[in-house]
This record gives structure tokens, sequence and C-alpha cells, in this order.
DNA sequence: TATGAAAATATGTTAGGACAAACTCTTGAC
DNA sequence: GTCAAGAGTTTGTCCTAACATATTTTCATA
């Protein structure tokens, strides 16, 4: 009948019970141990087995469910999803999205400078004369030119070398710096590229290019970017995951 | 100091607790009651007033939390977030968008028949015979052609009709029939138009066309649609929210 | 045999209490 | 006057307990 997943719970960790729990059995699951449709075990029964209490237990259990990893259903019981309805959070960067498909990026930043600009200073909530340092790179995949990311930073942000930026991208310099983005505004949209756009990014006279444009922001609401790019529509697209709760 | 927002509790009502507060207080944010960054009545204190129990009052809060409304720190407070961090959950079609922008959308069904076709099947999880009904449906707002939309329902929906779609859009069909929605991947490109998009959409030679195709899935996994989208890229652009729990 | 009522099963909601941990602010010692 | 310890506040975690509700299964009855 339900499986019963292998699950150790360390008691003096300070990791939340019900998170040590979650991960075990999202391991379990991506794991393949666990198939899609295969009945999970109750709430009560895994309690009773792990010596937790069933709110405890249930978090657990929730925590999955959000992910998509679970479904359950009152009176029947909780089964593991269709792989197709698991989303992972994610809020990637391109160069996230390179290394992971195995592609070998590379950065040229071709220009990195201090301004005001009033239109981004709207878009992150910041007053109309705060200072931020603008960026402009080049980013190739296998030194193929892929995308033009025009950025722009937060005061406080100020001292990102250009270095740190051709070695890591923008997401990693960040989240080095202790910046957690949550959450983000995408506007993706197309259109013909501009004559600089075309060249630096070896684009034929009728190629679009595939437009981005993002405001991300940390949990407290705090601005963490703006982000204005183009990309060759030939060798990119954009994935998507959208849900509803 | 934190403000007592005024919250009415029917405990005959079938609708939990937890759901019936969170509901009153994201009503007093969206209508502007709370301000950004205004502290928020404590959880023990809101309990105590209500006469409701911690969790209870917990959970909603939390609800709230997961929208991006509220964030909560240890020891300091639940605060009301930054305008910009909110996130509706949402999982919308080009028809609830122009609804909600004040176009006059309107559909000409182009194409209407079962089909069998392997590569969507796969891609809804069916198998590879299964009957799908193909749609291909011209979208207008204010009769300027917008896009041309390439659908499939899987078998069980065969019998929507041209007029359903006509009058509707395919969403609020499929809502209509109860069904929900919950997941989807979308893979969002760009390309230069075939000579048939060219024409239905009366593009220029050099404009692009925006395209989008999607896999949606309802919350136990089963499949719910498959589309290949493609839209004028001058008139339309795709706004997406990306988070991180 | 078919139908409906009851039992079994599992998740959903709510309550109340206890202690832990993070953060602020005050107070006291040097 | 500065710095550190401690008190106070607030959210975070965990437990026990009870009842509600949705769904399937079983069984008795017509």
């Amino acid at each position: 009948m339900a499986i019963q997943v292998g699950v150790t719970i360390d008691r003096s960790s300070p990791v939340p019970l019900y998170h040590q729990l979650a991960e075990q059995l999202s391991m379990a699951i991506a794991s393949g141990r666990l198939q899609p449709g295969d009945p999970f075990e109750n709430e009560v029964a895994l309690a009773e087995r792990l010596n937790l209490s069933r709110p405890t237990v249930r978090r657990a259990i929730q925590e999955l469910v959000n992910q998509g990893l679970l479904v359950r259903r009152r009176g029947l019981g909780t089964t593991v999803a269709n792989r197709k309805v698991h989303r992972r959070a994610e809020l990637t960067s391109l160069y996230d999205d390179l290394m992971r498909v195995g592609g070998r990026p590379s950065t040229v930043v071709l220009s990195h400078e201090v301004v005001c600009d009033e239109r981004v200073a709207a878009a992150l909530d910041l007053p109309a004369d705060a200072e931020l340092l603008s960026i402009v790179r080049l980013r190739l995949s296998d030194d193929r030119p892929l995308a033009i990311m025009r950025n722009w930073l937060p005061p406080g942000h100020l001292d990102v070398t250009r270095a740190e930026l051709e070695a890591e991208g923008l997401y990693g310099v960040l989240r080095r710096r202790g910046v957690r983005p949550v959450v983000a505004h995408q506007t993706i949209g197309a259109r013909t590229p501009t004559p600089s756009e075309r060249r630096h990014l070896r684009l034929r006279p009728t190629e679009p290019v595939l437009t981005m444009t993002r405001v991300a922001f940390d949990a407290v609401g705090s601005a963490v970017e703006y982000g204005d790019h183009c990309y060759r529509a030939q060798d990119y697209s954009i994935e998507v995951m959208v849900d509803q709760r």
C-alpha cells in the first residue's frame, strides 16, 4: 500500500523538524523512490512512526504541496503529483541558465558608471536623484554573442567592480553580498534591434531580438536591480512557470 | 502604534475562520487603510481581540505573507510590505488581459477539428494516439488583429464548440466546465512570422512576432491545455511575476 | 440485484499551551 | 560616555487534543 520513506529526525539540530522532514521526503520524490501516483503514507501514521506531532508532519507535507510535489485530497489521501506539476521556485539569471545547460558563458563589460536615471529610480521605488550603478554587458556563450544586458543597481552596491561582473554574473555577485531577490516583475517583448545591437549580436538584417525588462526586490521590499536585456531570439527563449494557489 | 483593522468573523459560515480573516486584512491593505511600512497588530493581540486562537490568526497572516502583502520579522513585528513586492497569483489568458485593460476583444475561429498529434500529446502527458481538439483562433482587439492562437485540448473537452470560443475565450470556457488550471510551463521567444501569419496579423515586412508555447495542468496533474501562440510584438508584451520562497 | 445508509479512512479546521530565538531598548557598570 | 548585560516584545517551533468534512467501501435492506 502506502510506501514508507526512511526518515531520520535530528532533534538537536537547529533545523526545524518540519523542514528536516520536508527535505527528506522531497529527496525521496526527486530520487524516484516515490513515483508519481504513488499513495503517500497518511499524516497520522507518519506522525506516529516518526514520533512527531501531526501539525509538524502536516506542515512538512504542506511545504511539498506548495512545491507541487504532492497532491492532497480529503478522504482519499495524499499522492505524489504528476512530474509536470512540480515547480521549482526560481528566479534565475541568464548566467545560471547557461551554466545549467552546460554552455560556457563569458561576459564583456561594455560600460560601467554611476548615473542618475529618473525612470529607473521610479521603477525601483527610489528617490529620483538616487545614484545608480549603470552596467552594460555583452553576454557570450561559447564565444558567440547572445545578449546585451543593461542593468542598474541601487546605491549601496555602487562599488561592484568590472572584474566581479566578468567573473560571475550579476546575480552571483549580489548573492555573495547577501542580497536575496525574492520577487521580480518581468515584461517580455520582441522588436527589431537597433543598429548597435545588431552589430554586437551579429544579427542578420531581418532577425528580431527578444527583450526583457525586470525589476527585482528582496523580501523587505528594497530594490535589488533593474534590468533591460535583449537576446538573440534564435538562440534564446525564456522559460517561465506560472502557478495559482 | 499598531493599527487595528475592523474585522468581523462569522463562525456559522462554511468559510474557514483563517480565510475570512485573511480576506478582510487583504482588503484593508488593498484599500489603503493599511499603508506600506505600517506596523501590523501583533499576533497575540489580534487573536485576543477577535477571540480567535493564535494558530488561526497566524495562518491568516501567513496567507498574506505568501502573497507578499506582509513581512514578518521575529522580535520586531509584522509590517505591511512595499507595494512592489505584492504578488497576485495569476494564470491569465490573453482574453482576460485585454478585458482588464479595457480593450474590446473579439475572436475568429479559423479552424476547429479533432486530430492526433504525437508531440502535443507527449507534452500533455497523454498517450501518443490520444484524440485532441485542435483550435486555431485569430484574436482581435478593437477589430485590429493581435494574435494567432493554436490550442489543443485533451479528450474530455472535444465537444467545445466554435460559438463558445468566439463568445468567451478558452480559459473562460474551461473555467465554466469546472477546469482549474493550477500550473503552467511557458516558453517565450521571438521570430520572423510565416507569410500566413504576416497576412493574418497585417504585419509589415520586418516586424517580428512574439511567441509563447504553454502547457497547463490542474492540481492533480491532468493535462488542461497545450497552446502555441504568436502575437504582434508592437502591440503586446507578456508580464510575468517570478518569486522565490 | 440494486440502492441507500452507515462505517471506515483521511485530510481540514480550530483551540490552547509551552518554550525558543531574534530583535530592541533600557539599565547598570566601568 | 561607552559598552555590555538583561528585560521586554514578538514571531517561530512544537505538542496535545478534539471535532468537521469529504470520499470510498461495506453492508443491510428493499
